[in-house]
DNA sequence: TCCATTTCCAAACAATCCGTTCGGTTATGA
DNA sequence: TCATAACCGAACGGATTGTTTGGAAATGGA
């Protein structure tokens, strides 16, 4: 294992730290001060690691990974990263819902829409899809659609099974993309 | 009209001036000493108008007015709202893009969401869908959709006129919208 | 085991911002 | 004109931020 035991004990305590004030507090309302004395750890220390409150939240970004599956689909099977990646949000609710939700910064959420956007672009092009302005517009208004039901989700105002939020999302959001692919 | 000029004057002055720090540094940069200083007014006077940062904010509420045009939709004209809210924000670039753009603060954000999605469900409703949680989750897509595309046109990521936003809009959500009420 | 190195800590620091208070000045509308 | 209401400026205590310092403690290699 790369590195000294005490650093990563420390910016694991702090990254916890700060995803369990979100999902209390809101990420707006937490203080520097209020990580570092849940996690225990001295205020020279936080910051011989990280710059920001903002940056020990990106710091959490490679858990997002889960939104860079195998395209793998063809024309046939669209947006074939919906239901793994509801199922994979299940297992890890805690740390998602800090990340994406209501209460969790903009700048994640903003990093999670790109992270998407550049998935159905891509999906998009693979089915057959040519780029333009018009294919952009066609992936902001998906992924407008997906991230909405995510935080809808995240934010307990459903209790609907990843099954059923796929099949809400395929049934608002894929005829249209079809009927678009089919005109270009 | 109602109240003193100086007190008309003072809350304009105030709100015009958080709108432009918004568009310079983002919401979350401003801070009330910017506030008062740009707008030329007292600390105490500021705090004898308004208790916050955020109420400023809030205080351009009304603004957001136009998301409550008459329904007027019949079960053959779906989604009445798109393009005129489109052509009406154009108008008012300026203030909206301050209140629903990136830049501007969560808060706003979330009742611009609310308004839109009580209109959008009223027409859905109006169209002949019965209430149901599978109603609320395709509600949840079809502004989330319209959010995106939004806040991408303020943003400046695209450059479209309302009719082809509006056209992008009805594109990618109408065919699926349709199949659902048709199962309803 | 020993020990040089790295990390951690506590305390204190200036700087910034917040929200409130106070006495005095100025504008308003009757 | 004049009583009232709004404004101003200055100052305040408190909270938060980010940095610095010197010394204690843990670590991993020899």
């Amino acid at each position: 294992m790369s590195g000294d035991r005490r650093v990563r004990r420390t910016r694991r305590m702090v990254q916890e730290a700060l995803i369990g004030l979100i999902l209390e507090k809101g990420y707006e309302a937490v203080t520097v001060t209020d990580i570092i004395d849940r996690a225990d750890v001295g205020r020279s220390t936080f910051y011989s690691h990280f710059t920001d409150k903002q940056d020990v939240l990106l710091s959490n970004l490679d858990e997002l990974a889960f939104l860079r599956p195998a395209p793998a689909g063809g024309p046939d099977k669209l947006f074939a990263f919906s239901l793994p990646t509801l199922e994979h949000v299940r297992e890890q609710e805690r740390l998602v819902r800090a990340l994406l939700g209501r209460r969790g910064g903009g700048p994640v959420h903003a990093r999670g829409e790109q992270l998407l956007a550049d998935l159905v672009r891509d999906e998009l092009l693979a089915a057959g899809a040519r780029a333009s302005a018009a294919l952009d517009l066609l992936v902001v208004c998906v992924v407008g659609a997906f991230m909405g039901l995510l935080r809808a989700w995240l934010d307990g105002e459903t209790n609907a099974s990843p099954a059923e939020l796929d099949g809400a999302f395929r049934a608002a959001v894929e005829p249209g993309v079809r009927a678009v692919l089919g005109q270009l």
